[in-house]
DNA sequence: TGTTTTTCTGAACACTGTTCATTTATTTTG
DNA sequence: CAAAATAAATGAACAGTGTTCAGAAAAACA
């Protein structure tokens, strides 16, 4: 092994390394309390080596983004063998929205903070959603299966697929931001297990 | 007029000083901007001043948020003369979206943002919501008189508007949020008018 | 070994919200 | 009106934040 490929692993062992105190912390105390001090803390380096590693704080979260994506795919991953597109439609649903509920904060980060968004990638102009869009475009498949066997006569994949997902998100989002609060007496997971279910009764009438 | 009374009134126009100072940078220059030091600036005080008016940023943000509430219950008003529940609803929907489209950032405090949230009212629980439970509460009788009428036969108003809510919110929060990005060669302006399209044809046929 | 290149450090910068002793202004009292 | 008491405003200081960069330490090369 020439020393130039072992730098090499140990730099990409390296962002590893911060990546996962980063998540750790992220997990435990939550976005405010992930600082670029307490990631260098944890890891015992000073806070500049950090930098050496990511441009700024907003790629560094941006890879625990897409790091969330790669969890969310691979619960996914089994609905593929629902025979059914519409069946397969709602577990996707049911399956994304146990995520949210079970994973808060990847949640919020991936559909609701500014911040890994703002990060600008030389590469490509959308490559900060590359994880996104698989998904996203696993609902559009889905979506236009679920139409070859009589489900959403005439209408555009785009826009369905927007709605469809708008509707899950907004009740992630309201969740995730303690708006829930408005219905007093009620649970947050009633209330977006039944909304839940009321809103899937309707799809399958569109 | 009593000296006290006086005082009052001063205390009173200088909280509105404040504020008035604060929401001019926070619709110019966004939430990132409007720091206590910028807005003490404007007014021409020391930073500490602000704090004799506002506990703290949370109880300042708290009030702009309830300020939100009312210029949207404002433009809900008219509504209320619409004959039929189901286009009063209709109608309810395309204001909400409205609002949320012409005022970005204000719709990002009152639905998305944790600040205005966190912060503790002393007198009630719930005080916190008052504006934003006035606009749920009429959301939930305009869909108790869309079931008088046939609409949304045996479904639980208060599931039902949490649904409804959560889908115009989600679209929302995904375009304040850009998240809309996702659909690269597409308006999210486009994408919220047809996805509301769609998803008001749905709720007719519910 | 000495020289060059790479890696890491930690102080410093400009910012944030918040507190509090001190100063300034106003009101009440003698 | 002057003095004492009360109220209001200040601005430095504290503990944070992300980020930079000259210099020190370590590793690689000659």
């Amino acid at each position: 092994m020439t020393i130039a490929t072992r730098k090499q692993r140990e730099k990409e062992e390296m962002r590893q390394l911060i990546l996962e105190a980063a998540k750790s912390i992220f997990l435990e105390k939550g976005y405010e309390a992930t600082s670029i001090r307490t990631i260098a803390e944890r890891i015992e380096y000073s806070p500049g080596t950090i930098y050496l590693y990511f441009k700024d704080k907003d790629e560094l979260f941006h890879a625990l983004h897409e790091e969330g994506f790669r969890i969310m795919l691979e619960k996914m991953q089994p609905l593929q063998h629902v025979p059914d597109p519409m069946n397969r439609l709602i577990a996707m649903g049911r399956v994304y929205m146990e995520f949210a509920l079970t994973n808060k904060d990847f949640y919020d980060l991936m559909f609701i903070m500014e911040a890994p968004m703002d990060h600008e990638c030389q590469e490509e102009q959308h490559e900060k959603w590359k994880m996104g869009d698989s998904t996203l475009n696993y609902l559009k498949t889905v979506l236009r299966e679920c139409q070859e066997v009589g489900y959403f006569k005439g209408l555009d994949v785009e826009y369905l697929s927007f709605m469809i997902w708008s509707s899950l998100h907004g009740m992630c989002a309201l969740y995730c931001r303690g708006r829930c609060q408005a219905y007093e007496n009620y649970q947050p997971e009633d209330l977006i297990k039944n909304g839940m279910e009321y809103y899937i009764s309707m799809l399958k009438k569109a």
